[in-house]
DNA sequence: TGTCATTGAATGACGCGTCATATAGATTGA
DNA sequence: TCAATCTATATGACGCGTCATTCAATGACA
């Protein structure tokens, strides 16, 4: 029987979808255009530049982003390929690899950045 | 320069993230599952199971859910492959379609709709 | 009525994320 | 030390959503 409570969930729910979509959508596109670089991209982007220090990243990018472990070992190619970032082979366990911005890296994150937080800051609220 | 608004920003949205991500995935693994159909097509079929009796459909499909257009198209393809939707051509204006659930669909959306009722109370708190 | 712009929907090319797998390196324990 | 197992990442096939485009029907207006 579907309960006014249900009703409720439902509208809940869809009212997530839209902020979520119209957010994402807004900062995807955002980045797209004046930086030539989607959200998830972006957001890898972030993870390295905060975690500048800590070690054998691959791993840990994993476990901060709701991406699966091959969407972030692709997302990371892109990164590579345009030269905003470098894969580092780890010495204490060779499977493993860290990562490091490179300078254009560090450079774009700090400007993107800026634009990101604004835009999250104008679709939060 | 990083604030600690900044910070704040960034761990709400990625907070968000989280638990759309978690929210959705779920719920579409469940569906998949159990009923063999995803979220998005779930959604659809809701939809035009709430909205029995308005006219022309396709289109008002399109203004109440964060799909494009085309999306819209491919998964009323899917659904309709499936046999649980079907397209009416719309009289009054021959561009239009409007759809219908099947017997199939009616049954299937009331007994799905309670499992993603439950995930969703599960999942939204 | 004939043209031109607009609208509803479908389609194809394309990029990305996912799943299942592959590969290489590490670990365990007999 | 050698299997067996496990772990970190990469890769390929595949499905789906998006964008740009197309097509048909409609509307507007001379």
């Amino acid at each position: 029987m579907a309960t006014t409570h249900d009703r409720q969930l439902v509208e809940q729910w869809r009212s997530i979808q839209n902020s979520y979509f119209r957010t994402a959508g807004a900062i995807d596109r955002a980045l797209e255009a004046k930086f030539d670089i989607g959200l998830n991209e972006f957001e890898i982007l972030d993870l390295v530049a905060e975690s500048e220090e800590s070690a054998c990243r691959m791993k840990a990018l994993g476990e901060r982003t709701p991406m699966t472990q091959s969407a972030v070992s692709k997302v990371v190619d892109r990164l590579e390929k345009a030269g905003l970032v470098s894969r580092q082979t780890c010495v204490d366990d060779r499977r493993s690899l860290f990562l490091e911005l490179t300078e254009a890296g560090r450079a774009l994150h700090s400007t993107a950045a800026v634009e990101h937080r604004a835009l999250l800051k104008e679709n939060l609220g």
